[in-house]
DNA sequence: ACGAACGGTAAGTTACGACTTACCAAGATG
DNA sequence: CATCTTGGTAAGTCGTAACTTACCGTTCGT
């Protein structure tokens, strides 16, 4: 129990990682097996199976077997999750912009003074 | 040159943690100074700090000198930055998607989720 | 000018994440 | 069955991120 092993359901901190973030992008290409994943990276096929644990725990991959071999690919429903989330960040910082911009602001919700 | 002092441009590295998050999220609401996010957060000001210079180099948010105080807000421009790079991952998992779809339909292969 | 408010930086501690190698389990293949 | 392939797991090392407290420079108020 030394490394991420742990269950990690952060997809945030799933992708903060570089090595994950390349993962995840070959993976988004097309699904592939960890040994066809681990030859494209510059990190051991042990490495690659713990961040795909990650990845898995984050909900952002799927794993099918296949003979011997574990065939990932992202999982839609993981990505649109930290999508929409990005998204709320987004409305939440227009919004703010378009009050920032009209400058007078009659509800007391937008002044703040201390 | 103990902590993340150094440059930090991966705007994935900077949201991947948690605290970070919830000062960016507070940004997006509103933008509010070093001193108003501590009080919301369960870190000291000088954390909150070194969070924010993190976010900065990230290019996520930006800074207004107000007085003696810091505004900080969102940075629009990057937070476009990491939502086009999240749409990349998308689009290509969708067209990814569509590919698996199409190949096979011919054999006992049936759809299959999660 | 003095002191308080505000915030950035230095220095140091601590926890944990990202690797490695070694080993083990399970399915294919002869 | 023996063995090769494929991958997940264990154990351990190492670097550094995330905190803390202490200190210092600025700007405002009196």
């Amino acid at each position: 129990m030394t490394t991420y092993q742990a269950i990690e359901l952060d997809p945030w901190v799933a992708l903060g990682d570089r090595t994950r973030r390349q993962i995840f992008g070959l993976l988004a290409r097309r699904p592939r097996s960890v040994g066809e994943l681990a030859d494209e990276l510059p990190v051991s096929r042990p490495a690659v199976s713990q961040h795909l644990k990650v990845l898995k725990g984050a909900a952002l991959v799927q794993v099918r077997p296949e003979g011997t071999r574990r065939i990932y690919a992202v999982d839609a429903d993981g990505l649109a999750a930290i999508r929409s989330e990005l998204e709320t960040f987004w409305s939440a910082a227009l919004t703010n912009f378009k009050e920032l911009v009209e400058a007078d602001e009659p509800s007391g919700t937008t002044k703040e003074k201390r």
